[in-house]
DNA sequence: AATTATACATAATAATATTATGTATAATGA
DNA sequence: TCATTATACATAATATTATTATGTATAATT
């Protein structure tokens, strides 16, 4: 099995990555758009999933817009403006950390460039 | 500041590692030794330290070693027989975490090998 | 008609980390 | 020599974050 452990600490700034790529995004693409990027290895559970996002507004990064399909409604989150900012930093500090596991566990570069 | 965020669940991982390099190690060793390995930027705490190498003793994979230097206890962590084995296995699941890692946050190759 | 997918969310619980505290010896610097 | 820092173990209270379970409801598919 594919070990989850990792991820934990992760959910967060990967949230902030996806949407910072996207534009915008809802709770359910977001499950999905992880799924599809880990080729179905990492599952976001509802209950990890959605109170990260609350807190992410919270903390004033996202702010959300609502949008009713039908009679289902669809919260896209999106980066707010000082959000963008924040954006750039955390997404520098968790590619730092992710080097820095790079290195501490001896991980060879995956891709090889030829000069 | 160093987001030490997404080091969470990657304590016990990290000590295998070390110990699995290194033949053995104690606790206060495995702290100024990932100090070292992190330009100072990661710090263990006892509080995170201790749990978890006690739990890695409980789950069978490490085993201790007393040695007395002087009147202070100096406490060894191996891996057990069995903990060898297990560790080769866990050591390949964190390195796919951090190549899926590497591969979701969209970083670049570190060091570039030429051809 | 039943099941699966879409879509939100919270509650109980578990796991894990931070911060604080506790005990004690050895070494160093003023 | 006295105070501080480093070495060395460990636990307790608390906080954070995730898993699992549960809840509600609509839309699409078999």
């Amino acid at each position: 099995m594919f070990s989850q452990e990792i991820l934990k600490g992760t959910i967060k700034p990967l949230i902030i990555k996806l949407i910072n790529d996207e534009g915008k995004m809802y709770g359910y693409q977001i499950t999905q758009k992880v799924k599809e990027l880990s080729s179905q290895k990492i599952v976001i559970t509802e209950g990890a999933l959605y109170p990260a996002l609350h807190k992410l507004v919270d903390e004033g990064i996202l702010v959300t817009e609502s949008e009713w399909i039908g009679n289902r409604e669809r919260k896209y989150y999106l980066l707010s403006e000082s959000g963008k900012q924040t954006a750039v930093v955390k997404l520098e500090e968790i590619k730092e950390s992710i080097s820095m596991l790079v290195q501490l566990f001896d991980l060879k570069p995956l891709v090889y460039d030829v000069k």
